[in-house]
DNA sequence: TTGGGTCATGAATCCGGCA
DNA sequence: TTGCCGGATTCATGACCCA
């Protein structure tokens, strides 16, 4: 009775998410081949198709990932390029990097559905996914977590805010990302650790950077505040980050499309993993995740079945490990503005 | 074939929302009481039930209304109070104001779903809807507003990121409201002003105030950028806006729950609507888009079923249009005891 | 008039205590 | 054991007062 007031999205063909083979039961399952790994073991980058490969690392570690982050297409039905400088600046090639076509919406939530159940059979009881979306499709996306996770498990919207040239339109400019949290248990307690950004201007003209503590009366009642003596280490961060895009000068740039700044991932990886842990990323493209993973000494698995992918994050994962080329960024947390 | 790839939201008895009685053919519609009118006929509020109302307003204007706010609850499942201060600070009395509990998520989305329905046969060809959301029930209400407006007429999420005490969580804290925005017609030109915000810090410092323009080299590739004379308006308005809540000893607050800050509802305004333009907002509350609308000379209409709402927006109204007090006279205790 | 210092209190969220 | 209620937490910000 109450089952059927569940409200859901719907469409024709949708069971195949929720029905699919089993892990190893497929024959046609194509061997995923190593592509990278570090020197130490901790972390390796997979060449195939990330359907396939979840389920055949699910089958082969169960629960063994505290964060996976998500960075599929964004249902844009065009395919994408990676730009590669030539020796002259006129030579600049464009290789495709990935096919993000769909005959529907439907096969797009089909396709994604499909990778989360997955990616959900190998998260710890304390592991949390972000899938990072646009908001044209994170609306339906959620709606498939709730019904994936568990409408009780949904954490975090976080709306990632940037900067960009404007453009000439009769509406908003369109200047942010959305990216959805999820725990795997909301019966246990999750992988956290808090981080802060600066007082606000205001609060710092009033109370300087002292701790505030509310005083009562003697009946109980709210008095006045005051300040203590202790220093605040600054406010819990928000869901809402001002992180710049990444310059078309950065050091950071790969010329992959779709590339992520370190930054967002930076305050993923610590707020949501400790050091040791296992960061998993399906859709790796260039290998910032991974990358940052690294730096950050988290475990890492990072899937991709686009050449150009593998290509890019191979060549900056083996930069990293090279002491005598400095490492992108620095690993000095970026407080927001 | 393609009709039933759709994706659309579904739950058992939402056929309600699209099958709704017509316009005028409720016997028991009870009729719609003028609680307020301006002085010049251009304003007024309504007092009873917001869908019969729209319904009676649809059959009698038919499309009219050029922007129609929408502040719904956000299904809290609670009953919420407006604070009346009393004489002494002892004595402050809390009034229910609004009940948002409801059985399941599905009478929600029905309720709120029927009334968007009607809202949208009020609106002009160029006319928009916003509907401010929190960012828990925002991707059902978005769903649901593409199959009811058309995901083309989709125009953009507004994120509403304001600042306010910190709570102890092991999660990011939530500083943010969701808006969502559609057109009543993709091929119609929407009735828009641009606004502008201040420049970015770092793009101040590297060029000053003056406008920049893209330099091309003679083959027609993109050389550095230069600074002409004109001085910038600003960057065009994103669609993230930082602004603060209303501080609790702020003029503006009126005691009454789910109340929104005017410069929210300023930038709506005078981005989606002209002067003379009708603004329509059938969950009034405390009268904040109406005062807003009367203050830039719109005219509007409003709409609440809750005696608390409506006695609050009066006072606010007749306040504006009394010379001799000061605007936000709601500040100044209220002779009523 | 402008500017700095003081005050009040909130569409929060967790946790512990008691039913 | 589960579920509801109240206390504790401690940032943000306009109004006001006074020099």
């Amino acid at each position: 009775m109450r089952e059927a007031r569940e409200v859901t999205l719907g469409w024709r063909g949708k069971e195949r998410i929720f029905g699919a083979e089993k892990p190893g039961l497929s024959k046609a399952m194509p061997e995923p081949k190593v592509a990278y790994c570090t020197y130490d073991g901790s972390g390796e980058l997979l060449y195939g198709d990330n359907l396939a490969t979840l389920r055949a690392l699910a089958a082969k570690y169960g629960e063994s990932v505290t964060l996976a982050y998500l960075d599929p297409p964004f249902l844009t039905n065009r395919v994408h390029h990676a730009k590669k400088k030539g020796k002259t600046l006129d030579e600049t090639t464009e290789l495709p990097a990935f096919d993000d076509r769909w005959t529907d919406r439907a096969a797009y939530l089909e396709a994604l559905g499909e990778r989360l159940v997955a990616v959900r059979e190998l998260l710890l009881p304390h592991g949390s996914v972000v899938i990072h979306v646009d908001p044209k499709t994170s609306h339906y996306v959620k709606v498939l977590c709730d019904e994936i996770f568990g409408d009780d498990c949904f954490a975090s919207e976080i709306v990632w805010r940037y900067r960009r040239w404007p453009s000439k339109t009769p509406n908003f400019q369109r200047v942010h990302d959305v990216l959805l949290r999820y725990r795997k248990d909301a019966r246990h307690a999750p992988r956290w650790n808090t981080l802060y950004e600066p007082l606000a201007a205001s609060t710092l003209a009033t109370w300087g950077v002292n701790k505030q503590r509310a005083v009562y009366a003697e009946s109980g009642r709210r008095a006045r505040s005051s300040t203590t003596r202790e220093a605040t280490a600054g406010v819990p961060m928000g869901d809402v980050w001002d992180i710049g895009v990444i310059a078309p000068v950065a050091r950071e740039r790969t010329g992959y499309p779709s590339q992520k700044p370190e930054a967002l991932l930076e305050r993923l990886l610590q707020s949501l993993s400790d050091p040791g842990d296992l960061v998993l990323d399906p859709y790796a493209g260039s290998g910032t995740t991974l990358s940052v993973a690294a730096r950050l000494g988290r475990r890492f698995v990072g899937i991709d079945a686009s050449e150009v992918a593998i290509a890019t994050a191979t060549r900056r994962l083996s930069a990293l490990e090279t002491p005598s080329v400095p490492a992108y960024g620095s690993a000095v947390p970026s407080p927001s503005r």
